[in-house]
DNA sequence: CCTTTGTGAGTGAGCATTCACACACTTTAG
DNA sequence: CTAAAGTGTGTGAATGCTCACTCACAAAGG
């Protein structure tokens, strides 16, 4: 789990091309170039390709369950907060590395192989699970509505925000996304408040 | 824009492929075997897999064509009604060709080609429209709340969409999906409706 | 006899991975 | 203090495999 310097370097070159390129440009001969040395060198920091691709998925999986439970469990904060600060922590992060945004959301890596299928359903997890937590604070405080139940409140959050990303995605990073996910959020908010 | 029953077969054997495997695993070799016949017979009918691929997504797209916009246009029918039977029909299509899911939602396939590309923002473009168009009228008779811009509405309803349909690939088709999407439609409506 | 649609045997290119080798370090032995 | 041995990290060439695609050829039907 503890990751070199290299191999973290490996990963963030990995995470652009599959970006870039989708995973079908995401070869040996691409990421070496990238990180700038020979294929024959990756090897030395892994033992496959596939195995490029699970450190990646464990290092975002890592990186997001330092960031979410926690605002998820900030009981302090209404649940309407809670999901702002939520989503905008995802949403900074992946400002930063937009690089990893294929590698959270992109279905066609599903496919590659059983361990990296485990890995990305295990980062929709961890989100679906600390949206899940908050919606049922909300409904138990009287804030959202209980008309429906916890679990579709989060699928809709979380399938509002997929689509978002891969606009943006789409897009080429084009447009404000800060902007635009707070008025997704705060609409989406408002709809589910109880006036 | 004619198809020979070959190629329409050849589709079929494509969009199945791209379901059980995913894009990496849609190779002549697989294709051709799959469809009966050897990976040059291929080539009588389609120039190249590229060429394979786009004739997949227009066939696609034309048959969402005959159907949305009409239901979207149906003035007789209450807006709601119209989002029952638009995301009926889109979910009785693919549940009766479940093997041309990834074709239409899949991001992988996004960055195959230029052309690949256009043609699923086409298909994504079109079902967008039909939603569209029925939110606004729902706004313009007061059934639908307009405190949120017709087109974050449209948004809602189609990432939660594309959400089910991804969950419910991932499951390998297990569940009812039919009943699911009627529970999440009839929760997202009531969201959306001015009581 | 010619068009359509199939075949089997190739083509070169690109793929992930391996291997013998090289060089620069630190560690150890005399 | 120095020499030898080990360790970590790079290289270039080569491995066998699969890829999309081509081509000369054959059979069958109008």
């Amino acid at each position: 789990m503890e990751l070199t310097p290299r191999q973290l370097e490996i990963l963030e070159a990995a995470g652009a091309i599959l970006n870039e390129e989708g995973v079908g440009g995401l070869t040996t001969k691409n990421l070496a170039k990238r990180v700038g040395f020979t294929e024959s060198a990756l090897y030395r920091h892994y033992a496959s390709k596939e195995e490029i691709l699970v450190a990646l998925l464990q290092y975002l999986h890592a990186s997001m369950k330092e960031r979410l439970p926690p605002i998820a469990l900030m009981t302090d904060n209404a649940p309407d907060e809670r999901l702002r600060r939520l989503f905008g922590s995802q949403l900074e992060y992946l400002k930063e590395h937009p690089h990893f945004l294929v590698a959270i959301f992109s279905d066609g890596l599903l496919k590659y192989s059983p361990a990296i299928k485990e890995g990305m359903l295990r980062i929709m997890f961890l989100m679906r699970s600390a949206v899940l937590r908050i919606m049922e604070d909300g409904q138990n405080n009287k804030i959202f509505t209980t008309r429906i139940p916890a679990e579709e409140l989060t699928h809709i959050f979380m399938g509002s925000f997929r689509l978002l990303m891969l606009q943006w995605h789409i897009e080429g990073f084009q447009f404000d996304i800060e902007t635009t996910e707070n008025q997704h959020i705060e609409n989406l908010i408002s709809l589910i408040s109880i006036k």
